[in-house]
Order: C-alpha cells, then structure tokens, then sequence
DNA sequence: CATGAATGAGAGTTCATTCAT
DNA sequence: GATGAATGAACTCTCATTCAT
C-alpha cells in the first residue's frame, strides 16, 4: 500500500472515530462511514471489510499514552502516582460521551476468554499502580501491606466511575474525591496534586 | 386485556428476557422475539409496539430484590452491611453474562439528563449504604469521618467490577477481596460473612 | 335476522359512513371500521366480509333523495326545474368533502361496463331535466330546439363542478352562476330561485 | 446521477405511468413499480421515496400541452378555439380509462388548500377560454356579453364528461355535441372544425 | 351472537456487498 | 484505485381473516 492509500486510510480512520463516538459501535454500519467520510460505497471495501475492522483501525490509533515517566528511575514514586492517577482521570472525563461506550460494545461483543481493550487497560493499569506503590514502599513513601489490593482499588472504582460516566454525568471533582480517599489509606500527607 | 393475556405478556417478557442476555439491547430485534417465543410476527405487535417497550418490561419484572431488611431496627449495622453487600455481589456474578450489557447498552442509549436503571442503582447503593455505615458508627460497630465517601468507594469499585465482569471473568473471589480491602478501613474486627 | 341485528347493522353503515367521508374508499381498512364502530373485529364480519360490501350498504342508506314531485301534474316546469336544480346544487355542496370521493374511487375502481352509482345519476338526472324541459316547452315555458342537449348541459356543468369540489373550494354562488347561464338560454325570464 | 441514471429514472416513469393508469394513485405500491419494472427492491429508492414522489415525477412528463398557438397574433380567435378545444376532447379520450383517475385520486388526497394538478388545469383552461373569446368578440367573430361565464360552462361541461368518462362509456360524439351546443351561444355559424 | 387473540401474508425500508466501468 | 448503481436479504409494521371460547 503506497503512501497515497495510507493517507486514505487515515483519513477513513479519524472520519468513522466521530461516528463511534456518536453511535457507539454496535448500531454503527458501514453507510455510516461511508457518509461521514463522503467517499464511496465500494471505496471504504478497498480498505476495510466490516465495521470491526475498522473499530480495530481506530484504537490502535487512539489508545497511545505516553507512559515512559513510569520507569524513570530518578522520579519519585508519589510524583508518578500523581503523574498517572491524571491521565487516567482526563481518559475518564474526555470520554464524558465519546468512544467509551464504543470500546465498551465492542469488548462485550466479544467472546470473553479472548484478551480486549477492557481487559488489557484494567490488567495493565493495575500492574502499573502496584509497581508504583511497591517502589514507595520501599522508599518509605507509602505505607501498605498489600499493594496489589490498593491498586484494585484504584482501578476498579476508577473503572466504576467510568462506567457511571457513560449515563450520567461525572465530574473531576467526583472523581478527585474518591482518589483522595484512597490515597490517604496510603500515605500520611497528601501529596497528590491535581 | 384479560388474565390470558397478561400471562402471553409475562411469558413474552421471560422469553425476551434471554435474548437480552444473549444480545445485549442495540441489537435485538423484533423478530429475534418473536423467534424465541415462538409467535407470530403479528403476535408480538399485540402486546409490545417495539424491543424498548420490551426492555423496560423485563426490567421491572427483574429489578425487584428484597431491601427491607435496612429498615430493621433490630438488626446490627454490621449484619446489614453483610447482607446489602451479599446481595451485591449476587447480583454481579449472576450478570457475569447476563442483564448487564442491554442495562448498559439501553443506559447510554437515552439522554445522560434523564434518570436511567443505572443512575438509579448507584444512587440508591450509595444511600443504603452510607445510611448503614453512619448507624454503624453511632452504635460503636464502625469507625468513619465521612461516610459518603467510603459508600462511594464500595459502590464504585463494585460497579466498576461489574463493568469488567461485562468483558473478562470475575470471581466470587476478586469480589470479596475487594470488598474486604474497604471494610477494613471501618471496622477493627472482620464481621462480613461471605 | 332480527329486529336487533338489523340495528346494529344499521349502527354499522352509520359509523363506516363517517369513515368513507374521511378517507374516500380505496383505502378505507376493515380495522377502520372497526375502530369507528368500536366493535370487535368478528363483529363486523358477522355482517358484512369486505369494505365493499359495507360501501354498497351505506349508498343505499344515502342515496334517496324524494323527486316525487316530478310526477306532479299540478306543478310548473319551471317550478319543477327550480327545486330539483337546488336539490341537485345542495348534494354538490355537501359533497364539498364528502361521501362523493368515496363514490368515484369506488365507481371507477369497478369495471366500466358495469352499472354504478355516479353512470345511473347521470343518466337520471338527464332524463329527469330532458322531461322537464320538453314538458316547458309543450307549455311554453321554455324555449328549446333540443331538450336533451340542454339537459346534458346542466347535468355535465353540473357535474363538472361536483367534481372540481373535491380538489378546490367550490360556493353555492358559483352553482348558482353556472346554472343560470344555461337557464337563460331556455326562459326568456329568471324563474329560478334559490 | 449521471447521465445513465437519468436514463433508468424516465425508465422507471415510464413504467410507473402504466401502473398509476391501471390501479389509480391510492392503491399503488412501492412493489407493485418494483415489479412492473422489473428491478430490484431496493434498486426502486436509489431513485424515488415514495409513490406520491414517482407520480409527482409522471405528471410533470406528461403534462406539457403544446398552446403556443393561443398567443399567435395572426390566427383567428375561431381557429384558436377550434384548435384548443380538440386538444382538450383529446385528452379526456384518452384519458377513458388512463391517468385521469390517479389524478383525482392524488389531488383529492392533498388539503383543498394547496394547488393542485385538477385546480391549475382548470383555472388555466377557463383563463384561456375567456381570452380567446374577448379576442373573438373584439373581432366580431363571437357574439357574448361574459366571456367568463361561457369559458367556465365549456369547462366544467367538459371536466364533467371527463369525470364521467371514468366511470362509464364517453365517445368522442357525446363531448362534441356538448361542444357545440355552446358554441351556438356565441357564433352564428359553426367553426369547430373536428 | 360476540369477542379479541392469533396467524401469516405482504408492503415498506435499509444496508452489506458486489461489480461493471 | 475509485465509483456508485444494483441486488437481495433482513427487519419493521399492518391488516384481513379465522377460530376457540
């Protein structure tokens, strides 16, 4: 595929990431996105065959996050814990009604001993908490004896407002609340900045 | 609409209840009902105009669980706890599959302004349970500076269990594990009985 | 059939009447008239099998008007002609959103060799006022080479405008207009009164 | 729509025409223009939504009458009347049993408000009437003191046969006598050519 | 007689998918 | 590569008609 078909396919990609955002993905057809990208019918099949396809297409251009900080060795573990609880908050309110749903109707529509992106984000998020908590255990940052179960914590009532957030409406307040409840069952001061 | 026709509607209800649980809500389709039940196409229309009208039928034959036990003046604040969270967990484990997708799937189909299945719950799970936590502090079982706030923690990690359980195997386990993490930041002694 | 089935019958052809004005007949439904009688649908198939059945019923309720006093031998042409053109001017106006959209769909959807209401009103009224004017002119009262073209002419204006009615506004004025012109073309003084 | 599907667009007129002149408007069917012209289902609404659409679409390619010649400063106003008046008998022969009752069909559907094909044609054919006949008195070919009131006896006469010439039998003698008859009111010796 | 539940045929409409150009 | 016309399958919904009660 030259350059040209790469741009194209681009473009296809970043046109059908509204229309998930507004549809979700089960509901979504391929007329859809061949209106929204106003190209045509037998165009969109030169480059992607169904509506999955093209739901894989635009994850994996979405679901990028920079989360190198996480093993520099010269950050404290406190100040990555703060670095990550952000990010993951801003995922939380920016998908306030885009592709979560999507991503959700996705994953459910899938056999679930396969791996999806629900899976892989809570595994993957709640080894990165546990890595972190760990280091601060060890220099005396935190205080906890099972720091698997507090990342659990973390993720899951992250995951619980997530989910909320996808028929009701949760703000950053909500959602600084509850992480600071969390924290203080770890740490004597508080250090996480907003 | 007589006696034989509210049972047709009931036995419709429980049959349409399957195809939720196998589909989800976005998806099914009238004639998915009427397969299962076994009709004629015509038939249905009889009883239901369209799968959302269906949807909130099985819902309110469903949603239905038995919570007068909060109101019980006898009761400790701490057997009351175990119960409500008893319950809880029933119900996630029992959606490992079930229910839960449509519930999601027709939630974040309606506006966010309006009330929905899942606002309600966690609404009303909030209240239960930060009305038994501050019982259980007056009485001396728990020990709690702001009981809101640990409510919401049980209720969004279980939610957000329940969310992940849509995708990926929960346990009886991981649940309990979870749930426990919480209770021990209230109460000295482990009175929650699986 | 007894006296109590004939009164329902006849509460039947009441009701449908009202449905035919409304809709004309080609899409008139059983159902309709079901909906209308608010009788159950075996009801009505206990009395009549088909909406064609039931329109014929409701013309032979509606269509009876009493001419008798064509046959008055006492009575003047002109008088004669006077009161039967204002019947025949009072059927058009009330007709003005009628009964008479039902009576062409139905009429034109028969096969034209066929009699039907619209061919025999026609016809009668022809020779209804092809009669009078012969009788007017033994008397002279009118004046006239060729009874039945004038005949025709008031019967086919006549008609004409009946016809336009059920597109476009028509008023008793532009009746009235139309049938003095011809009239003027047979009596040498208006004797016509409304 | 290019060129081609224009082509496949009077195709699918054409034959929707012969449909709209057999069943009338109210009865046709999407399907029933599906079948006639052999297409697919789906094939039919690439090009038109409805019926009203496809009969909207027919008329506009069928009503266009050549009457330059009405505005034709050398020709005699008889002439003009002659020539006029055998196009309008044309049409309602033809029309024994072709569009004319799609028409009523469709127009008394339509509020009596709006325009509509049976309102314009005849408010047309009586303004030209009327011009031809002031022209024709203005050279003292026609006699006539109201022009109006004759232009509206030959229209309605004639819409009246054209009405009656859905349900029953009119020839080509019967619209001529009429014809005649009222031109006797207004020339001394007759000009109507067949 | 009367009811109204039930059936199934049939019309409307939308889309995934193909294919000639 | 790209287009968009064409097809046919699938779904929605409405009614005429029947029939057990």
């Amino acid at each position: 595929m030259g350059t040209k078909s790469a741009i194209k396919k681009n473009y296809i990609i970043e046109k059908a990431k509204n229309v998930f955002e507004k549809k979700g993905f089960k509901t979504v057809t391929m007329k859809d996105i061949v209106e929204e990208c106003e190209i045509s019918r037998g165009g969109l099949y030169l480059y992607f065959s169904n509506t999955s396809e093209i739901f894989e297409s635009v994850m994996s251009n979405v679901y990028q996050k920079d989360f190198s900080f996480i093993t520099d060795e010269d950050m404290l573990p406190s100040k990555k814990m703060a670095l990550y609880l952000r990010e993951y908050k801003k995922d939380i309110l920016q998908k306030n009604d885009a592709l979560g749903t999507a991503v959700f109707e996705y994953c459910s529509s899938i056999k679930k001993s396969e791996e999806n992106y629900i899976t892989e984000n809570v595994k993957s998020a709640i080894d990165i908490l546990k890595n972190i908590i760990e280091e601060g255990v060890s220099c005396g940052e935190f205080v906890c004896d099972d720091a698997e179960c507090v990342a659990k914590d973390f993720v899951f009532v992250l995951e619980g407002l997530r989910y909320y957030s996808f028929c009701s409406e949760v703000s950053d307040h909500d959602i600084d609340k509850a992480i600071m409840h969390i924290l203080q069952g770890i740490i004597p001061m508080q250090q996480y900045v907003n």
